[in-house]
DNA sequence: ATGCTATTTGGCAAAATAGCCATGCACTAT
DNA sequence: ATAGTGCATGGCTATTTTGCCAAATAGCAT
C-alpha cells in the first residue's frame, strides 16, 4: 500500500477502533442524550471505575468526546454528533444479516 | 449492563470491529468502486495473500461484503453501501481533530 | 490539616488480533 | 493425469487490547 494512503487509513482506523467496543458504544449513545460523569457511566456499564475511565480516555484520545471538569466531577459529552448516523447504518447491517439468516433457516425446512 | 442491552452492543461492536483496520478500510473503499478478486486486493494492500484472505473473511463474517465465485477467482463486493456515509463522518472527526491541533499550536506561539 | 469523593494512572495477567509460512483445496489448462 | 493458478485454513509467534487491583491525584467539606 502506498505510504500516503496507508497513513490515511491508519488515522481512520484509529477512530473506528475507538468505537469498536460494547461499553464504548453504550457510552457514545448515552452521551448523545446528554452529558454524563464517570460515576453515572460506570453504574450503567457495570465494570470497574478504572476500566470505564480507560474507555473514556480512548474515546477522548480519538477526538470523539470532550470533558468538562466541574467541582469534583468530570462531565463527558459527545463531540461529533454525526457518529450517531453511523449507528443507523450498523443497525441496517444487522437487519440485513438477520434477514439472510432467516432465509437460510427457511430453505433448510424450518 | 442489562443483558439485552449488552447483547445488542456486542452485535454492533462486532460489525464496527470488522471495519477497524487499515487494510480492511482499503478493501471496503475499493469494493465500493467495483467488485474485486483476492489477487487484486492483495496487490493493493501489499501483504501476504493469506493475510488478505483472512481480512476478507472477517468482513464477510460481519455481513459487510459478499463473494461470488467465477471460474478460478472469487469476486468480492460491498453488500451495504451505507458504510461509505460513515467514512464521511470519520473524516469529519479527523478534520475537527486537526483544527483543534492547529489551535493548540497557535496558542503556544507557533 | 484530615478525611471523603470522584477520577486517573501504573502494573499485571488473560484474551483477542495480526501476519507470516506451510499446507490443503478447487478449478483450469495441457 | 499432471501441473499451475487462486484462495482458504491451520499453526505459530508477536503485538494489542481488556479489565481488575492498588496506588496516586484533585477538589470539597469539616
Amino acid at each position: 500500500m502506498k505510504h500516503l494512503l496507508k497513513t490515511r487509513y491508519e488515522a481512520r482506523a484509529k477512530i473506528i477502533k475507538a468505537l469498536a467496543h460494547p461499553s464504548r458504544l453504550l457510552i457514545i449513545e448515552e452521551l448523545n442524550q446528554r452529558e454524563r460523569c464517570v460515576g453515572e457511566l460506570t453504574e450503567m456499564i457495570g465494570a470497574d471505575v478504572s476500566t470505564v475511565s480507560k474507555h473514556l480516555s480512548i474515546l477522548k484520545n480519538a477526538g470523539l468526546i470532550s470533558d468538562d471538569k466541574r467541582g469534583n466531577s468530570i462531565f463527558y459529552s459527545l463531540r461529533v454528533p454525526c457518529i450517531m448516523q453511523f449507528m443507523g447504518c450498523v443497525e441496517e447491517v444487522l437487519s440485513v444479516n438477520a434477514k439472510k439468516h432467516n432465509a437460510i433457516l427457511k430453505c433448510s425446512g424450518r
